[in-house]
DNA sequence: CACCAGGCAAGTA
DNA sequence: TACTTGCATGGT
């Protein structure tokens, strides 16, 4: 079976598995950004409390965001862990937001996809998947996000090699399937889940929905 | 105690 | 270019 083919039906199997996983979990667009930045290589859970407590001060806004102190935006955000790196995150977004769009949210996500995703990677603490992201989840664009789940999975199962690139493996999905927001989003979080009970770095495919066997490649 | 979590950038040679 | 290191809290 080629690869397309394994890609398109990792998908039917895992939404056979798991269902739908209802990403992403925020309200509005700005909170999405914001979780996008605060989860990077860090439990949503810890990225949540991060969040509730911005919430809990009110300052999900841009001009909230824009007006407080570098040091109350790092000690808010303590529990998502890297908190001086990522208030520097939040802080650079919110002027590339304020400059670029006069800090109008519509504004810059009617911005051409690839246009936005270039910028995006230009502003410093916002890498590829902080970027797609961003155009998946707040822009609804037809982007796949690749993380450290969909590599490591990619990886077990064999439908890549060690040095794949990040575009390379979102490539691999986005020539696979269909060019859907909803699909790209439920594939992605569907391997987030997969991921966290199954292929951790210390594997564990016994019982895999994917039914790699790895006594028979 | 060790190890991991929905990354990214900067430093070194 | 190709490695390596720093960032940091909270859960298992």
């Amino acid at each position: 079976m080629s690869t397309h083919q394994r890609i398109r039906e990792f998908y039917s199997v895992l939404y056979e598995a798991y269902g739908s996983q209802g990403w992403w979990p925020g309200e509005d667009t700005l909170e999405i950004i914001l979780g996008a930045i605060l989860t990077q290589n860090t439990s949503w859970k810890n990225a949540k409390k991060a969040i509730d407590n911005l919430k809990r001060e009110g300052l999900i806004s841009v001009e909230g965001l824009r007006l407080i102190s570098l040091d109350e935006l790092a000690q808010l955000i303590r529990p998502s862990g890297y908190y001086n790196q990522k208030a520097v995150k939040v802080k650079n977004f919110i002027g590339f937001l304020v400059e670029e769009y006069g800090g109008d949210l519509g504004k810059m996500l009617s911005e051409d996809t690839k246009r936005f995703r270039s910028k995006l990677l230009r502003i410093r603490g916002i890498g590829p998947e902080t970027a797609d992201s961003i155009l998946l989840y707040a822009a609804k664009r037809p982007v796949f996000v690749v993380d450290t789940y969909t590599y490591r999975i990619l990886l077990r199962h064999n439908l890549i090699g060690e040095e794949t690139t990040y575009e390379e493996i979102q490539n691999l999905f986005m020539d696979s399937l269909p060019q859907d927001t909803g699909l790209f989003n439920e594939y992605h979080a569907l391997l987030v889940k997969l991921g966290k009970e199954r292929c951790r770095k210390k594997p564990i495919c016994k019982g895999c929905p994917l039914e790699y066997d790895p006594h028979n490649v």
